[in-house]
DNA sequence: TATTAGTATTGATAAATATCATTTATATTC
DNA sequence: GAATATAAATGATATTTATCAATACTAATA
């Protein structure tokens, strides 16, 4: 087994996919005894764009990126992933292909789990699959939320999802560490970097926010709420 | 049983989901005693935004928009429905509420079945859950492709993405019926309704499509796929 | 047929956003 | 600590896209 032991089995990690709790001691041991750790550095690609779909990713510690290499070298990012998240892309049930690829952002603990091994005890453990199918669920509702946002708002409504979502659903804090640069800032709202800067100058300027390169507090939820929902 | 029966039993159903076939014989008979047959004329909602995800929709004959009621009253259409598809949106795994609204485009021959019977087959027959698992990332996967083209494209290369969908995906032709107004086409493409007049005009000004109000023919698919490509 | 409502079209203009060039800051490495 | 690379910031400008206003078209209906 590769790395070293963060989590010693996966009934017990502390960052365990609360799907986990579904299934039996049995399969249980399955997952354990198929599981392979590893640990990444800022940046590197755990899961690439194109490649066979064969393991699903747990997040154990830190915060990775979820990204499609789209058009010309530009990424779009989908996704962050954080502790206790399943990472197992669409294609796994559609061409057997990721879809998009996850790179770490922090340092990174993980664990690779045999896709097989995940749906074949998905067809015996219907509280498992249908997990799974909640699993997806939430994903495309995000989809969603995140095309009208891109279809309806203008930059800073944008920019105010994000610094919305980092601070409810990723940091659960009004004060966070800026993980993202604003280059991918940009590829997570559809705008380019140098307005990225800006927008979050006139955020600060007019008091919605502070901010620096390495960290960002939201000083006005309710006016940055505002600007999310006026566009 | 509401209207008339214009598909007897499930199975035997020309329009019947690919799925059903995953079903025994006493499942479908329980699918089948309990759908509900209606015919919609264009115009019609058959799925509300923010009602109870009480039932899915199977689409016997027919287009269907499904589409999110965003800010401001504008509307963001995420897929066309047409005859096989289930729709059972992923708000029945989360809230269980309907997180976008369906309506006809065509007249429309559909069943309603109750979501909570779909889900209780899915935990005992397994291939049938897997079913729904792929029709849930096909649609991801789609979703993922219409944010790239979004985020990534000019308005003439998302436009060329819309008519390479409707033609490939919906019709199989080259030639079709244009069953979406032009204000729908920019519900689709995120843009305004006058721009999509006018890169209409311009693709056909090169020769790449002829269209009127009525109808497209695709005249040039290498051309209009390099448009796709080129954003 | 006249009327009406919705849709499509067109041109002019305004607004939003991207790009480019340059400078400054920050971090990393030797 | 100097050298280098990467990211951030800034201003000027170009491009893209939306909006507005007006007109033309189409289809349904009284």
């Amino acid at each position: 087994m590769a790395g070293q032991n963060i989590v010693n089995i996966c009934d017990k990690c502390t960052a365990g996919w609360k799907n986990f709790k579904l299934l039996s001691k049995s399969e249980l041991e399955t997952v354990n005894s198929n599981r392979y750790e590893t640990t990444f550095k800022p940046g590197e690609v755990m899961i690439k764009q194109g490649s066979p779909a064969s393991n699903a990713l747990f997040m154990a510690t830190g915060i990775a990126k979820s990204y499609i290499e789209g058009i010309n070298g530009k990424n779009f990012i989908l996704d962050l992933e954080k502790p206790g998240n399943i990472v197992l892309g669409p294609g796994a049930y559609v061409n057997s292909r990721h879809n998009y690829s996850v790179a770490a952002i922090t340092s990174i603990q993980a664990c690779f789990v045999s896709a097989d091994i995940l749906k074949k005890i998905s067809r015996t453990n219907s509280a498992f699959a249908e997990s799974l199918l909640e699993d997806y669920c939430s994903r495309a509702v995000r989809s969603h939320n995140r095309m009208v946002s891109m279809a309806q708002k203008r930059m800073s409504g944008r920019l105010a999802d994000v610094l919305l979502y980092l601070s409810h659903d990723i940091f659960g804090r009004d004060e966070f560490e800026m993980i993202l640069t604003r280059q991918e800032l940009g590829e997570m709202t559809s705008m380019a970097k140098e307005c990225v800067v800006r927008i979050l100058k006139e955020m600060e300027d007019s008091g919605i926010i502070s901010s620096d390169t390495s960290g960002v507090k939201i000083l006005d939820k309710s006016k940055l709420l505002n600007l999310s929902e006026k566009g």
